[in-house]
DNA sequence: ACTTGACCTTTCCATTGTGGAAAGGTTCAT
DNA sequence: ATGAACCTTTCCACAATGGAAAGGTCAAGT
């Protein structure tokens, strides 16, 4: 009997370059949590299983997941990421819906980036002014009380 | 009868210089919501409430909720603001405990940020090599698709 | 064949900090 | 007394991830 593609036994499967999602996630770098999240929240296509419902992954999957993975890295949100992945399937994309997402992606990180120096120069000027020993003077504390008394 | 201090009138409590929770969350800053929320968390104490079950806030209270929103400010987490407050309140602290807090958050401030720059600095660099036009080729997909083929 | 450890499955809960909505009680001015 | 504008609690939502429970499956060693 030829299989039909329907559900395979695992050991089949593998023997023809599939892999189960604990390989999926070596592979791709994420974990086997992430892929069952990126599945339910549809980022990816439902996995084929085998006959004993696990989930099964071919190698254009693991190139998806890095995808991800790497788009993660960029600092992208999982809805951006469906949107890169639409793109990135879409054969007739302009390139400019790209570049547009990736600018935007940049005003936002720019943003993120600012106000945490900002923040990072106020304490640290508050710190600077503080001796940090025994005593309870502290420049940190009348500032967030208040200001200068 | 003179009123102990077990539960006011509203109208009463406002006349001797309490503050129901509107009037808390404009002095401060804050949120009606933020304020319940930090309640829960027992970052404040439990306000005295009037007769009616409404919250009041005394002049002192409005001063602490300054402090935590000046806090959220420059970035510490709520736990962060927990200690924060307990060592305001403590004569006997040591100005070392606050400033070795603000360095850590400094010192997470700067991971945070040198992470978003690197993304920043990638993101950039893809979409500076995009053309950006009706073509479909792009080289922040690609990149994310297994960089250079 | 049976056991065992390492996998897989689903479902539920926790995190962090905030917002929203529902369903109800209070206050106050008209 | 009626209504607008407050207050109350409780439940749910977000974004992305981790953890634990309770169970099924696989593969290897005995």
């Amino acid at each position: 009997m030829g299989g039909a593609s329907t559900s395979l036994d695992l050991a089949v499967a593998k023997s023809r370059g599939y892999h189960n999602i604990g390989e999926a996630a070596v592979a791709s770098g994420l974990t086997a949590k992430m892929i069952r999240h990126y599945e339910a929240l549809a980022l990816i296509p439902k996995a084929s299983r085998t006959k004993s419902n696990y989930r099964v992954y071919s190698t254009g999957d693991l190139h998806t997941l890095r995808f991800i993975k790497r788009a993660r890295g960029l600092g992208f949100s999982l809805e951006e990421i469906a949107t890169l992945l639409g793109l990135w399937r879409s054969k007739r994309r302009a390139s400019k819906r790209v570049k547009q997402l990736a600018m935007q992606h940049i005003v936002e990180l720019d943003q993120k980036i600012e106000e945490m120096q900002s923040m990072r120069a106020a304490v640290a000027r508050l710190a600077a002014h503080c001796h940090g020993d025994h005593r309870p003077e502290c420049p940190i504390l009348e500032d967030l009380s208040g200001g200068p008394t």
